[in-house]
DNA sequence: CAACAAACCAAACACTTGCTTGGTAGGCTA
DNA sequence: TAGCCTACCAAGCAAGTGTTTGGTTTGTTG
């Protein structure tokens, strides 16, 4: 009963190493043999903790959703003004990229390949949840006067979401520019642009 | 002699049917029986055009590189002025996204994978010559007086190149909006940013 | 010490993968 | 008509794939 940490240790270790694989080389690319030499066992052994590989990614993806969700919904709860919500929504974005890298570069990477199979289809919808997120944001931001009127928000949301996230495929955690400098380099650029005033 | 766009019709063919598949279901999840089958043939036949399934991404990533390359290469030698050729260049880029959609989506998809063979080294040293590209530009632009000084010139480097790029992701040619109106609206963003003047 | 469960091994199975081989249909040319 | 070439078929192989099965080790607990 108090050992869920203690049971749990060893399943958790074998997904950490699994998602790096994944994240490096690619879910199709990585075989239940290459997950199971990086963590020291054969590959038979692997399906003592999990039914399949499909199990693995899922997990993966799943849990991490879950978490990344929760964020975007306390920033549009809260009181803060449209901006401050939008700049708020870019440094979680970023912050997740820094902590859960992994999990961030298999979403990135294989969600368009998943998201044919049925057991992923809350992928898409996932999607299109991060998309009300955003423009939402993006909306109050114009009505408010905030943000200019003559954007194709659908173009700025789409830029928005791919420049912050492909992100993930050059930043490494540990680098000389953390993930807050990135933050406020971009929305420097995204909100004021790169021509001089 | 005389019969060379003749006899190449039926290799680019079989090329272009492999590059949709590579483009859509990537490069590790297309088997040469889809790519055949697509084409109406069997898997053996292919063999006949090709000496290898890597031979034909080979083929589709090489010749779409030399293109573009070509195009930067005629903007930096130009007498532009530092902000024109960077508009310049960014429309050149989404143009190539509507004009060559499956190669830059194998290119986006497949680089980092593809770049750990030796044979696909040139990748690496067009992803060089691609920032040196941009870093040129942006460094021309800031000396000018066009660009803003404060900028980290590498991040907006990474920044303008994830954007662009990625946009092969959701644009599909033939849409409502073309590729110029996109890269219209992109560079407003990215020189005057979202905020209200 | 007996009982048990978690973690793993050893070996295999069924299937998929890229690719090879020897042969054939049909059109073009000398 | 004979020869040749392009495009393809039919069948298969060897390696690699995810997964299953029955058994073994190791530590913990009553």
């Amino acid at each position: 009963m108090t050992e869920q940490t203690q049971t749990s240790t060893r399943r958790d270790e074998l997904l950490a190493i699994a998602a790096e694989l994944f994240a490096t080389k690619g879910f199709k690319n990585t075989t239940v043999r290459d997950i199971a030499d990086a963590a020291g066992i054969l590959s038979g052994s692997l399906y003592h903790h999990f039914d399949s590989k499909e199990s693995m990614v899922d997990e993966i993806l799943s849990s991490f959703q879950t978490e990344l969700f929760g964020k975007y919904a306390e920033i549009l709860a809260g009181t803060d003004d449209p901006r401050a919500k939008l700049e708020a929504a870019v440094r979680v974005s970023f912050e997740t990229i820094d902590q859960h890298n992994h999990e961030v570069a298999i979403f990135q990477n294989e969600a368009a390949y998943l998201g044919t199979f049925e057991r992923f289809a809350y992928l898409a919808d996932r999607n299109q949840q991060s998309r009300d997120v955003w423009m939402t944001l993006l909306t109050e931001g114009v009505s408010s006067g905030a943000l200019r009127q003559d954007l194709d928000i659908e173009l700025v949301y789409r830029f928005i979401r791919d420049t912050v996230w492909v992100a993930v495929s050059w930043y490494r955690p540990g680098a000389k520019l953390s993930h807050h400098d990135i933050a406020n380099q971009y929305l420097t650029i995204l909100l004021d642009g790169i021509t001089s005033p």
